[in-house]
DNA sequence: TGTAATGATTACAATTTGTAATGATACAAT
DNA sequence: ATTGTATCATTACAAATTGTAATCATTACA
């Protein structure tokens, strides 16, 4: 009844399901938690990846942004359009290349934000009642050490780019 | 620069995304890996889930199946038709009642198995190469404990509703 | 019996997602 | 300068996915 060796990975059998079968798993089911909380803000996950994006990198293209997001930039648009209208971004002219835009968050797209992180900290708070504070930390640990080891941009969910608008 | 208290969920701010954003990000990057490594066999993520649910949960009505994966049952008839012609599962009739089948493993379905089974070894060993042996299985319980706490079905990916066939 | 409900399937409508075409602009090479 | 090619945002369009409704056979219930 050792532990499992390296070069042979744990069949857990019955009872409780590989680890990495739960992490897609409970991965999914935060993903879900996460937007049906942010859906009465009437944002998507997509949007707050967005504005996101805006607060940390600075003014970028669209080009630009949809390359980090790994979406096709014609999908973008439509979201753009929507945080525009909204008066949270601003497509402002670039000074260099009049093909493109800048994208700027606002004053009112940073508040947004700030609602959204209010709304991220309740999701986790929910979502890790399960585990100590101390474990959770430990969970943070390991998962942002296999994230930076397979090579995961920071910020950026793979899924952005099949997130509903 | 204590530990953060419960009611007060840590903003990790630069450096470390949220465990709950983490858990996400990976997830789905698990989930893409692990069809990833699905497709030189042949099968999607959601046949793997059919096999799988058959071998444990033995014969099952395709509306129980689809109640299980949570997807429409129109969406079944498609993959089990897959998976009949290959050999994997067979349409038996049902006993009781001539309007459903029962559907069945079969022997060929369990090698399939089996085969799914290897690849989901090599892909947990990968995905969590990071980690030490003894941190997987710590993760392998977190996971566990908070998939148990959100009443997520043992087996059954979230996903599977719509992960293409 | 007959009337409503259920299981598998098919048909169809709605949504989502990827690609290609457009018009404006930039850049590189004459 | 001028011509050709590449790039950016956008639109138009095609392909795939997904949800709903209709169908047919069968079962359950009144």
């Amino acid at each position: 009844m050792g532990k499992p060796r390296n070069d042979e990975p744990s069949t857990p059998a019955e009872g409780s399901a590989s680890a990495a079968f739960l992490l897609a798993q409970v991965g999914s089911h935060a993903a879900t938690k996460f937007a049906e909380r942010l859906a009465p803000l009437g944002f998507s996950p997509a949007h707050a990846g967005i504005l996101r994006i805006l607060d940390k990198r600075g003014p970028v293209t669209q080009q630009a942004l949809a390359g980090i997001l790994g979406m096709f930039p014609s999908r973008l648009v439509a979201l753009v359009d929507q945080l525009e209208s909204r008066g949270l971004i601003e497509r402002r002219d670039h000074l260099e290349d009049r093909r493109s835009y800048a994208l700027h968050l606002t004053e009112k797209g940073r508040s947004s934000l700030q609602s959204i992180g209010r709304v991220a900290r309740e999701h986790q708070k929910a979502l890790l009642a399960a585990l100590t504070v101390e474990e959770q930390s430990q969970l943070g640990q390991f998962l942002q050490r296999i994230a930076d080891d397979h090579g995961l941009t920071r910020g950026v969910h793979p899924g952005y780019a099949r997130l509903k608008s």
